[in-house]
DNA sequence: CGGTCTCTTGACGGAGTTCAAAGCTAGTGG
DNA sequence: CCACTAGCTTTGAACTCCGTCAAGAGACCG
């Protein structure tokens, strides 16, 4: 059953009992977002968290340009949500939608601190999954300061190899931070050499 | 005593008895960081995280051309540490200096692990603290790729008020993303219209 | 097939960089 | 307390990377 691709992520960092896994599966609500459904809408709140179990969500701000810029993808086996609105349970200013048919598991903030007061362990197993995505974040913070267009095409090749031919173009170009013309002309155009 | 703003920040998220408290000051080492020094250097192991009583710390990266690009700075009440570095144990990539001098308490990786175990509430108290750099984190990605570097700039006024006028211009430059000859000219020559 | 969405390609424009030089500030030593 | 140096800031001109706008060429879906 899809349950169990959660509990194996679980169980890469805690052991839990079957009584406890029972207990956690009462708290989770399973769901399946179409392609091109929305998950979370700016202006909304984030109550649940998401375990992606099979497909592709993405999130992203639009900018008052209308441009949209995609902080995260979670293919099989993320966790995804606006972590700002999910522990302070204000608007949202992200948008979560699917890139294809996703199923998921979703944890509401409020059954999800219930359940830290009663398996502990459950803290400590999103403590290190939190303290991951910091890391991932900030390493892309540096990435964004330090490389070229180019240089952040192939980090993105080598981070998400499955989704390079699985997605439109575009939605590369807007997590990496150029417009889809400019890393249309990487790929082909690329060698831009004066001519002699 | 200069513990008890370390306390206070604890007393925030979660509260400890006065039993619980002396058994973690007894796991923190106090140390002062005179301006210049470092608390970590490329390449060696982050084994601990620093709370930062008094002056200011900064983490930072250099690329392949030298620059350096600031990730982090940490003033009063912040913790720092290279999140990569110290939950891995794997050789950091980053730097950590200090702009002034500075009290920390420092607590080791090793010891914090130890302390989750003892007192549950302090791994509660760290999953917040976390959970807080990650949504700052991201903020400052979409940040990155939304706005120009006038409008980091006033970002960055709002979110260290009290660091403008206490560090070298060049720092902000690197902290936001561009040259500190391009930041002097934001703020002087802003008003770049083409002549009529 | 037809329409919409995506990808490509090219000419032009602009935000930000590079390089260089000169003025300023601040730390340091006598 | 002054002098000297080193680093920081400013300013300008040339340049680059990437964005904008526009038009055409696929590609997908009903």
């Amino acid at each position: 059953m899809s349950l169990q691709k959660l509990i194996g992520s679980l169980q890469k960092h805690i052991a839990l009992s079957a009584q406890e896994q029972e207990l956690l599966s009462d708290f989770l609500v399973f769901k399946i977002i179409k392609k091109r459904q929305f998950l979370l809408h700016e202006g909304q709140i984030a109550r649940e968290v998401a375990f992606v179990v099979s497909g592709c969500l993405r999130s992203y701000s639009i900018d008052q340009n209308g441009f949209e810029h995609i902080l995260q993808f979670a293919p099989t086996g993320w966790w995804i949500t606006d972590m700002y609105s999910f522990i302070s349970q204000q608007q949202t200013h992200l948008t979560i939608d699917a890139l294809m048919d996703t199923e998921v598991y979703l944890l509401s903030r409020e059954n999800q601190l219930i359940l830290f007061d009663k398996i502990p362990k459950l803290e400590r197993y999103f403590r290190i999954v939190t303290e991951n995505s910091l890391v991932g974040s900030r390493q892309r913070l540096i990435d964004n300061l330090s490389l070229t267009a180019s240089q952040r095409y192939g980090i993105f090749c080598n981070t998400y190899p499955t989704l390079i031919h699985d997605i439109p173009q575009k939605l590369i170009a807007a997590y990496i931070g150029v417009t889809p013309e400019f890393l249309s002309k990487l790929k082909n155009g690329g060698a831009k050499t004066k001519k002699s």
